[in-house]
DNA sequence: TGACACCTACCTACTGATAGGTAATCATAA
DNA sequence: TTATGATTACCTATCAGTAGGTAGGTGTCA
């Protein structure tokens, strides 16, 4: 792994130098390849972008990218490790944030709210989930995990819901949590539709209804 | 349109004559490449296939397929536009089977269900909207279209279970409508990244535990 | 201190495969 | 004889990926 901040030699589309010894880039060629194939791949699907449009986009020639990733396969699969990184991070941020379920839930509902970006980007889980054949074994393996392990963190917490009634008509947390994550996705599936962000609202109005009413 | 039981008469691979006059061939060419088209965009979304696999399955040339359908998007429009006609004689049917409304939104419910075919296709209008960036403004009308006429029919049954009192705790039938429709879409996502249709049946189970519970 | 080996991050120029699409032609049924 | 529905043979553009090269930094050792 390149260091985060390191400085950057190459030729090419070359970093301007300040006055000073530092440099003005602050993220590295290899997460800036991350962060933009993540959104073109939420708002267009894993098939929808090449590396020629990735390159185009960062500003470096198509060759180049497979420096950083070999193949197409191995972008995909850092993106899914990328994400589930920065997914596993939020939530750790929201339990350390509340120990109240139904805070938890609504921040969770809010953070699905908040990845839609107006309403033309998806979550990448769900955009991969369509190209799942184009996939490889090791990234929809990934891809697998980050999804159980949504599902455990959402059970545990209608689980805990029971204990502090903090979320009305709760009876089997299992069902709530694949229900519930059902829900925000084809909520974010119908605000992307629409290009609507109040269809999200619309569809999980619903259950946010039943926060804090125990 | 071709006639539906139309003959085969081309070369290339032919369809094999019978003793009598009539042809063994159910399916005209062009339903045939529909329903093979429609069947690979459900599984693989619409960037995730080409007229050479299409071709393949068919049985036909490459080539033959620009005949029936001369641009891609000429054969995404079809196919969009061959799947809300179906969807609707599915409404009209469930519309003329019941006059209650949770008995409509079960069978609009089990429909989903039955979609998903074990876990590996998903609703088409689901497929197309992460491909919509590949999309014609034509065949995006047509799928806006679908999916309001969809929310539409579902607002006016939530209307009907406000008055027949067959479903419990409707309050806002155009909130309903949206949250049911996001509820299946994201359902069958579920179920197809988990190749399990049991997923869908959780997903899907508190609200159908709503219904005749007035 | 300087020479040398190695590393990083790019580049140009290419490959074979595949994408969607076109033109001309051919066989058969009506 | 004409319409239909195929065919072969091709096109151009783009796909992911590779080969080989280069400027410039870094580590090491005499």
């Amino acid at each position: 792994m390149v260091c985060e901040f390191g400085t950057n030699t190459g030729r090419g589309i070359p970093v301007k130098a300040t006055e000073s010894s530092y440099r003005l880039r602050i993220m590295d060629r290899r997460t800036e390849l991350l962060k933009c194939a993540e959104n073109v791949a939420r708002r267009r699907g894993y098939d929808g972008f090449s590396y020629a449009d990735l390159a185009n986009d960062v500003g470096i020639r198509k060759a180049s990218i497979h420096y950083h990733f070999p193949a197409k396969a191995d972008l995909a699969l850092a993106l899914i490790e990328r994400y589930a990184d920065t997914f596993a991070a939020a939530l750790a941020m929201i339990d350390s944030t509340s120990d109240i379920a139904a805070d938890r839930l609504s921040a969770y509902v809010q953070m699905y709210r908040r990845a839609l970006s107006g309403g033309n980007k998806l979550c990448l889980c769900v955009a991969f989930a369509i190209s799942r054949d184009s996939l490889s074994p090791e990234t929809l393996e990934t891809l697998d995990k980050f999804h159980s392990d949504s599902i455990d963190w959402l059970r545990q917490n209608f689980e805990l819901a029971v204990d502090d009634g903090s979320i009305s008509g709760v009876d089997n947390p299992a069902v709530e949590a694949t229900a519930l994550l059902a829900m925000v996705e084809g909520a974010q599936l119908m605000a992307r539709a629409a290009h609507r962000v109040a269809d999200f609202d619309l569809a999980t109005q619903l259950f946010l209804s039943r926060l804090g009413n125990p």
